[in-house]
DNA sequence: CACCAGGGTACCT
DNA sequence: AGGTACCATGGT
């Protein structure tokens, strides 16, 4: 029977760590509560002493695509027993047990971290919101809630010009937001095959997207469509293997990757997403959702 | 007010 | 191949 709120039992799972760690950009908390759009759906997300509790704007006769957002059905125990033995990482993953990797939409995540490049995570937030609000459409929300949008398509914003797209105060990212938007309408890049492909192939396809390099791919990848082996290296990622696994010495980039890819296992990218939240929380100045 | 932010690219030796 | 300025904007 179509419902407008449903709970998931789930254990293990930090709703607060993981809507504010940098992965998604659309979440706002209101108090206990998260707000958000998912494809065309208002949601508010709650967690309790059982699991996590939902509530939508139009009532759900199936429920399937917010399971497998919050990847509810993921047996988090054996991915972790995955990670090597390592006493850093055991402090990262100690730091935040339960943090969790969503699984989004790869052109909403595509674009998303088209606009991340040398933004802090505030700021990408903003920007999503700015462009989401001037060019998605609008979404049902509950009575007396604010307005809220769904997701520009890769199509609406093929249509807009490099101006309309840097009034949304995303700088030099907005000609590489717009090749991508085209390379997406037109079919040159098809987001939906890469699920079918091989971590390897898919990469390349991503990295053809101008503003698209091995970071960005490696955040879609594991992002938006589960490839649990892609570990995004950022600044803080960096920092945090140049630290921890190699300190004292001066190790290039490739020879991060090479390492990366070898040692943390067939999980790579979930302790990944430990080392970068570990990273970010260690000496906490203002420790408050998804800010720092 | 310098410095930095979930980078990538073009242009230099 | 390997280093480096530059891109636009706002937080700290």
């Amino acid at each position: 029977m179509p419902a407008n709120e449903t709970y998931f039992a789930v254990d293990q799972y930090d709703l607060d760590a993981t809507l504010s760690s940098g992965q998604a950009f659309r979440w706002k908390q209101k108090g206990k509560n998260w707000e958000s759009v998912i494809a065309d759906r208002w949601v508010v997300l709650q967690q309790t002493d059982v699991g996590i509790h939902a509530r939508t704007a139009v009532p759900q006769s199936d429920w399937t695509w917010l399971w497998h957002y919050l990847q509810i059905e993921l047996d988090f125990p054996a991915i972790l027993e995955t990670f090597p033995s390592d006493e850093h990482l055991a402090r990262a993953i100690l730091q935040c047990a339960g943090l969790r990797l969503l699984r989004q939409d790869p052109w909403e995540c595509l674009a998303s971290f088209i606009l991340s490049s040398t933004k802090q995570i505030v700021q990408i937030q903003q920007i999503v919101s700015v462009l989401c609000a001037r060019f998605g459409e609008s979404v049902v929300v509950p009575a007396g809630t604010e307005p809220w949008f769904a997701f520009p398509s890769a199509n609406r914003l093929a249509g807009c010009s490099e101006s309309e797209l840097r009034e949304c105060k995303m700088g030099f990212r907005a000609p590489y937001l717009l090749a991508a938007a085209k390379m997406v309408a037109s079919g040159e890049l098809d987001l939906q095959g890469l699920a079918n492909r091989t971590v390897i192939e898919a990469r390349n396809e991503l990295i053809e997207v101008p503003g698209v390099g091995r970071k960005i791919a490696d955040c879609v990848l594991l992002f938006a469509y589960g490839f649990q082996e892609a570990f995004p290296i950022d600044v803080w990622v960096m920092k945090a293997l140049r630290e921890l696994y190699f300190p004292k010495r001066r190790v290039k980039p490739p020879r991060l990757i090479a390492f990366s890819e070898s040692y943390f296992g067939p999980n790579a990218g979930y302790a990944q997403q430990y080392l970068f939240h570990y990273m970010r929380t260690r000496h906490p100045k203002t420790r408050k959702g998804g800010t720092i």
